[in-house]
Parts: C-alpha cells; structure tokens; sequence
DNA sequence: GAGTCTGACTGAAGCGCTTCAGAACCTCCA
DNA sequence: TGGAGGTTCTGAAGCGCTTCAGTCAGACTC
C-alpha cells in the first residue's frame, strides 16, 4: 500500500531537464523530438526506474484502454472442457494480441454469463460475446455501457456486429448422412443449462436451437436428451439415456464433438459397436474427432476463423466502424468411421 | 470514433443540480447522502443513459484497477487442450471474480510466455504467471513495472508470492508404484518447448524438471521423450516413440494425464493391453483419469485449489500483504485400473 | 439560548498521461 | 536581408473520477 511512489512522467521530465510533453514524445512519437534527446530520455528514465507511461492514465487520456473484453457464457472450467471454446478464443486473442490489444475475461456463473456488475467495471472497449443464453443480463449492461459489441453463435442485436455459422444447414447434413444410410430411429443429444429429456423448451442457445430444428428437419420427431453442458461425461450419461429408449436408436446426432466422445463411450459401455450397431455424429470438427476411436463423423466449423473473424470485427468497431452484415462461415460435413449404413 | 459524446458525473451532476462528489458518492458510498438522493440521482442518470462511473478514470483516481493479470506459457489453445491449466484458471478466475476483480489474460507466443510490449501495457495491478519458462522476458517487464507477481509452478524469485506442488515427491510416488508391481523397464514422458528424446538439456519448465528428477530418484536413467506441448496426440505419439524402443517399456511414466491418455492410445495401437502388457501412469488427476479407459492411475494434485491459492495471494498482494512463504499443496498417489503388475 | 453534535452535501486538489497550438531557433533561398 | 519553412520543444488544457477537509443546517442538550 505505502510503497515508495513509483517515478512518474513528471518525475523523469525533471530528472532530464525537458518538459513532460517531451518525455510523452519520447514514448509516443518518436519523431517529436530529436533521435539523441531521446536516448538521453529512455536512459535516465531506465535508470530512475521508469517502466514506460502507465497504462491507465494514458487509456484515460486517449480514452481507449486497448483491451477487448470477452463474456462467456460458463464458467471457466466448463467452457474449456470443449475445445471448441478455446479454439475459439485462441483465435480471438491472437488476432487480438497481434494488435496489441488485452483480453479481458468475463467468464460466467452458473446461471449464465458474467456477473452485470463485473460487466460493469470491465475496463475494455469492445466486447465479444460468445455462447451467452440470449437473454443473459450481462448483455444488457454492455450496451447500457455504450460499448461496441460482436457476438459468435447468438441472435442478432440491433447494432452489433456478429459471425455465425449455417448451424440449421450443417445439422441437416449430419442428419440427412444418416438418413441416406438407412437410418430411420434417431436419439438426438444437445446441451444448454440442465439435463433432461427436451420437453416444450428449446433450450438457451441459439446455435443449439439451431441445430435441432436442422436435425427436426431431416428426421422429424426424435427424443431429445439436454445435457448440462457440453462435455464427454455428460455426453456419456447422456448417451446412455437415448440409448436406454425402446426401439433403441440406430443413430446419434450429438450437437458438439465433446458430446459425441461421450457418446461414443456410452455406446462401448453396452457392449455395442460403432458404427455397426449405433452410428454417431458430432458437430464442430475439434481436432480430437479424428483421432477418436473410431474417427467421428461429423460437421466441421471454422472454429479458428471464427475467434479471428470476431477479433477483426471488434478491432473494425474499435476505430469507429459499422457493425456491417453478419460474417456468416461455411460448414461441411467431415464423414469418417462412426457412421455406417444400417444392415 | 465521433459518438455523441457519453455523460459523465459532471452531466449528471448538474442535470440533478447536485455537486459531482455527491453523485460520486451515490454510486460509491451511499451512506454519504440520503437514500432519497441518492434514489433521484440513480433514476436521473439511468433516464439520460449513464452507466455508472467510467472504469478508467475510477482506476486512475483509485490508484487500482480491480484487475489482476494472467501470463500464460503457451497459446490458448496449447494452453487449454489440458484440462489441468483450464481448472487452475478456472479456480483463479472465480476467486478473483468474487472480488470485483477482472482477469486479463496475456498468453504466450511461440517462444513460451507473452510479449513483452503485452505486459508492459496490460492493466493490472498484480499478476499471476503459470507455467512460463523459467527465463521469460515478461517476468522481467513485470519486475520492471513494479507489480506484485505470484507464481504457479515455478522457480522461486525474489519478492514473489508462489504456489506450488511437491511435483518430485508425486513423480517419485508414481515411479515407486510401479517399481513395486515388478516394472524394471520405463519409458518417460514428459512435455516442453520442442518434441524429441531429451538429451542433455533437461527442459524449460520446472514443474517438469523436478518430476523427472523424481522418477529418476526411483527408476535410474530411462529413455525420455519430450513432446512439444501436453496434448493427447503428442502424447500418443510420443507414446508410440517410447513403445518402439528395444527392449519394449513395460510401463510409461507420464508427466500429465493428457499426455498418459495419449499413451493409452498408442499402446491400443500397437495392439497391446493395458495394464497387462504395458502400464501406465499419469500426473494431475483430471477429471476426465477416472473415466479413461482404463481408469488411470495417476498423481493426484488439487488443481481448482492451485488456482484458488493463487487468486488469494494476489489479492493480498494488492493491499499491500507480503508475498510470505511459499504454499505447498499436497500430492497423494490414485491408484486406477491402469497400472498392474508384472506378470 | 448558547453550545455541541450529527448528517448531508460541496469545493477543489489531485491521479498520470496525451495533445495541440504555439514559441524559439535555425536554415535556406530569392 | 527578410521572410518562408523546418525542426524541436513547451505550456496548458483536459480525460472522468475520488476524496478529504470543510461548510451549513437543523436537532439536541443542559
């Protein structure tokens, strides 16, 4: 608390012997001042302990604070138990990162999205959000904010900037590959913010939504199993319940490739073979689905592109840009060995 | 860029025709004025768009940031492909969280820890490194900066709170369980900058570092892979390196479960059984260890805790605490179905 | 009714920096 | 030789907020 007060521009201005303008100069705008009296500046500063203008003070009187915030809509551990996420945010932070911009972690709580008050006094100014439920309140606070915003994967909101993927297009593929095998009994698996089988709701997100009217459109009715969240145990569990169903379904849709590991499990756990008793599908394309046993089938999504896509978007909103159409990537179907005519 | 410019307390002050102290104290002391007042000025700056005062300039008046900063070794997505830096992140994240504070996030390049130019503009007032290479340019900026520094898992440096692992006496743990069931053949694999057998240098992570010298406190010399990162494919690959030597290991020590979940795999390619042809054992303790198959044994260190531990520190640090001795979290042995004896 | 408290509000001094309109000096060319 | 044009540096006005020492009424005490 009382540590000795750290030098300030002021500090080393007078050490020098110039004025504070010329020691900014000396940071800021190398071609200000002459090449000589600026090393005479960096020097004396080093040697005062001089770390460079600080970062709050110089954000308040530029009034941007080079820092792009990112709301999530779990917490941490839960978001990262898919890598689809931290591909996503991979992406996002390094394009990011590249433009010497700070990322500034929202993560959220139980009951999805960040906290509005941590959203409140998030110092950032342009936020991302991803995988938010739609009427997460933290959405709320940042436009109250008056901050730039991008979603990835939500509704879109009047002024906002937002990419996407054809999530309707891509669950159509995945389910009309099973269909043309021959696949007639479907267990679809999804997941939002409890587990359950899907009654009259349809769920928080979006892209979930998506999916399953992608999936409805190709194979009708078909039971529905929500899992908590999107991960191999759930999955598992998750699994195991539509498999449990009387007729047993011949086939997965499972709406994240995390899903489908875990699904992959469950149909081992009954002594059951893949693809030749059950076929399964993923959706993302996480780098793992290859190396699966078997490899998954599945539907593959830019994952990479999309973090850096919603990086370039804030970056363009940060200089004033206009949010512009939704960028909207393609999705392909990946077929490996999960998924097999039925005999 | 030329918004209409947003209000400030000065807006709202006048438009309430109060003094700027007083709306100040609206939001930040309540008990400084009266509840009706302060019920008029929160109504009267929500009806003319104010969001509450400006993070910035609050930081700078305050002196604080309500940020603490999180330097990463790896890229995200490096990072996060191991479920143990999601959970340690995780528990940081929500302890901090629940203090009103941010997390920015500052990940690592190529080269093993974030830029320099990163950390010397990030907005924090302490930060947490976790798994940087010993040598890492921003644990100098940081130094330089004169902001407090907890570190995870790493060497000990001067003035820096520290939380850590008893990582050699875990990996002597694991190596003497299997010395115990008859193995006398090892192979080692462990994870750092580049991927081969290791040689004379003997990585740039310490937490590596000292669990090798705990497996060789029990086993001797022993052939070491190195994979370039802690993922399931380098670990099977790794794993397949390791496999193919002759004579055949007859147990893999493995410096995290990722890489151990890897080996599994590569042991099931090669068609041989775990654990009656080849045992194997992991570090860490992921969630995901009970549910591999077969279950892993594997070195249970509390992960959440790690990150919570962290978080604690740095916010002792930022009101002045000293950084005190290093914490010391506990490792203990999980014998799983991976591991069995030499028959 | 004088004196003391207390609660409610305000004035003004910063926090450490950027930036812009000059000032001061020098050079160069007509 | 006079002014146009450069270069280098400075003064001062903010950026939006917090905070502390007061001021000012009104309530309370004796």
């Amino acid at each position: 608390m009382d540590r000795p007060r750290k030098p300030t521009l002021d500090t080393v201005a007078s050490a020098v012997g110039v004025s504070r303008a010329t020691v900014s100069n000396a940071y800021n705008r190398p071609d200000q001042l002459s090449a000589s009296l600026r090393e005479r500046i960096l020097e004396i500063a080093a040697s005062i302990g001089y770390a460079g203008p600080d970062p709050i003070a110089r954000s308040l009187a530029t009034r941007h604070s080079a820092a792009v915030g990112f709301m999530l809509g779990q917490p941490l551990s839960a978001a990262f138990s898919d890598p689809a996420v931290s591909i996503v945010l991979d992406g996002l932070a390094s394009t990011v990162d590249g433009h010497d911009h700070c990322l500034v972690l929202m993560p959220g709580g139980v009951d999805g999205g960040p906290r509005p008050s941590t959203v409140a006094r998030a110092q950032a100014d342009v936020v991302v959000a991803y995988s938010l439920p739609d009427d997460a309140p933290a959405l709320t606070v940042v436009r109250a904010r008056g901050l730039p915003l991008v979603v990835i994967d939500q509704p879109v909101l009047p002024d906002t900037a937002r990419v996407e993927v054809d999530d309707v297009g891509g669950a159509r593929m995945a389910a009309a590959h099973l269909w043309e095998l021959g696949h007639r009994r479907f267990g679809i698996l999804t997941f939002g913010l409890r587990a359950g089988f899907l009654g009259g709701r349809d769920g928080a997100y979006r892209v979930i939504r998506d999916r399953l009217v992608g999936y409805r459109d190709v194979v009708g009715a078909a039971p529905v199993w929500e899992c908590a969240g999107s991960n191999r145990a759930m999955g598992r569990s998750g699994a195991r319940e539509l498999l449990s169903l009387t007729p047993r379904p011949t086939a997965l849709l499972c709406a994240s490739d995390e899903l489908a590991f875990g699904a992959l499990q469950a149909v081992r756990d009954l002594g059951l073979r893949i693809p030749s008793d059950v076929s399964v599908v993923g959706f993302d394309d996480v780098p793992e689905a290859e190396h699966a046993e078997p490899p998954l089938t599945t539907v593959r999504q830019p994952l990479s592109e999309k973090g850096r896509r919603a990086g370039a978007l804030a970056l363009r909103l940060l200089v004033g840009g206009r949010p512009g159409e939704p960028t909207r990537l393609p999705v392909s179907l990946v077929e490996r060995d999960s998924t097999a005519r039925l005999t």
